[in-house]
RNA sequence: GGAGAGGUGGCCGAGUGGUCGAAGGCGCACGCUUGGAAAGCGUGUAGGCAAGCAAUUGUCUCCAGGGUUCGAAUCCCUGUCUCUCCGCCA
């Protein structure tokens, strides 16, 4: 959501920026219909200013007992009445007019966000680790799975539809083994307060961070109206929604292990086979809520905060920068993660890391007061610390073993009770 | 699910049709006082929009949205949330 008076003040830059995201011009429009909507505010305060003067001389006669002029007054003032009337009408509907279109354009791309059309153009700015070189032919992580006779994506699709898979024993036990070491290095190490948020959303939350009006139909919508969460950004950003917060309390880190679910309405045909691409996956959340001034650090702090995960789980990761063509819509900056997969032969997205500026706090109205107790709208970022489901892809197909077993990363052997290797169970 | 009571500023709380953007208190800020602090005293302390270089002025906002009225925190309708009792329930 923009601030109109940005638009008024920079049309022009304000026109440039929405052009990086391949829209229209769309000032003047804007512009136009401001005002318009300037015009009728002035007239109908101007009415109101006349009506309120009468009506207190209404009261004041009223007082007085002197009945004959207050009658008198109240003739005078009764066409005033239709006049405000009519201009509290005509502001709301231009109001709304308004901000049905302010509410459907995307954030302003940061500068350091190179020019591109699609993940092709994304940058790459930094690596970590080397791609596995492996004696025999990497295998897929749904073969090695299934294989093990603990990924069934056959009884999924009986009980649930495509897009799900159940999964069974030590297999099980290490998607929640990397769920709880993410989320207890996120809340022990980098700061974060662990939340528990509801999984089911109204719509203004997700109108809040962005997901709605445009992407309706990327969530899936409950029969009363609520929404199930596409990722527990949207609860843990909302969780500072029309408050005022004080300076002081800077930065609010929150972190959360929550099941995601996406209608994947856009995405048919893409990664049809195994569990890259899921209706429903956890993810390890971290959100942040910061001042304008310190939230381009904050990025920078959260995106090391993702990235340490893969380190200690010793898997090759890319860390790229989202070109105008594929950052998201609510983001002005993102970096993503990329693993190395070594069935898939590729580097996938298993992180995102975001700045939203005081784009969602506007939509919000999420605010706190600068030293000066002027409110001030604050910025928010969010980022993946990981995607649990794309994790446990990443750790089969990296520490498979050419018997079909899969090796324990040694970070999260205590959480799987000391074992150190996963062997098929006869 | 049924019945009832409520939602007022950063917080607590008064206020049932006019001079109420709102008493009082707390908190906070500044000043006086003090060797320094506490206490005490004094002053100040909401946000949005519009106009203005500015001081300022106007307007809107007492959960949200509509409505009644010359005039609404106050009356009516709808929504929403909280609390109490009953029912159901992991």
């Amino acid at each position: 959501m923009f601030d109109i008076k940005l638009i008024r003040n920079e049309a022009q830059a304000f026109d440039t920026a929405l052009g990086r995201r391949g829209l229209e011009p769309q000032s003047a429009n804007l512009l136009t219909l401001d005002n318009k909507r300037r015009q009728t505010v002035a007239e109908l305060n101007e009415a109101q200013e006349k009506r309120n003067a009468v009506s207190k001389q209404i009261g004041q006669a009223k007082a007085q007992g002197d009945e004959v002029k207050a009658q008198e007054l109240m003739a005078q003032v009764s066409e005033l009445k239709a006049q405000v009337q009519q201009g509290e009408e005509s502001e709301r509907e231009q109001t709304l007019a308004l901000n049905d279109i302010l509410a459907t354009l995307p954030n302003i791309l940061s500068a350091e966000v190179p020019d591109g059309d699609n993940e092709n153009d994304n940058v790459e700015i930094a690596r970590f680790g080397e791609p596995k070189t492996f004696k025999f032919k990497a295998k897929e992580h749904f073969i090695l799975g299934e294989d093990l006779g603990e990924m069934d994506f056959e009884t999924a699709a009986k009980i649930a539809g495509s897009r799900f898979v159940v999964l069974k024993g030590q297999t099980a036990r290490l998607e929640r083994a990397l769920g709880q070491y993410m989320l207890d290095f996120q809340t022990q190490e980098n700061g974060f307060t662990e939340v528990v948020p509801p999984l089911l959303l109204r719509s203004e939350a997700l109108f809040g961070t962005g997901q709605l009006p445009k992407f309706a139909d990327d969530a899936f919508e409950t029969t009363d109206g609520r929404w199930l969460l596409p990722t527990s950004e949207v609860p843990l950003t909302n969780l500072v929604r029309e408050t005022m917060l004080n300076e002081k309390e800077l930065p609010l880190r929150f972190s959360a292990l929550t099941p995601c679910f996406r209608s994947e309405a856009g995405s048919a045909g893409r990664d049809t086979a195994g569990m890259i691409r899921q209706h429903q996956f956890n993810k390890v959340e971290m959100v942040a809520i910061t001042t304008p001034q310190n939230s381009q650090a904050e990025h920078e702090r959260m995106l090391n905060s993702a990235k340490m995960v893969l380190e200690n789980l010793e898997l090759p990761y890319r860390v790229m920068l989202l070109c105008s063509g594929d950052t998201g819509y609510s983001m002005t900056k993102t970096y993503d993660l990329e693993v190395w997969l070594p069935g898939q032969n590729a580097y996938r997205e298993i992180s995102s890391v975001s700045l939203a500026g005081d784009w969602q706090a506007r939509r919000m109205n999420a605010r706190y007061r600068d030293e000066n107790g002027k409110p001030q709208f604050v910025h928010t970022l969010n980022g993946s610390g990981l995607a649990v489901g794309r994790a446990l892809v990443a750790v089969i197909e990296n520490y498979q073993q050419e018997d079909g077993s899969i090796a324990i990363p040694k970070i999260l052997q205590p959480y799987m009770g000391g074992q150190k290797i996963i062997n098929k169970i006869s």
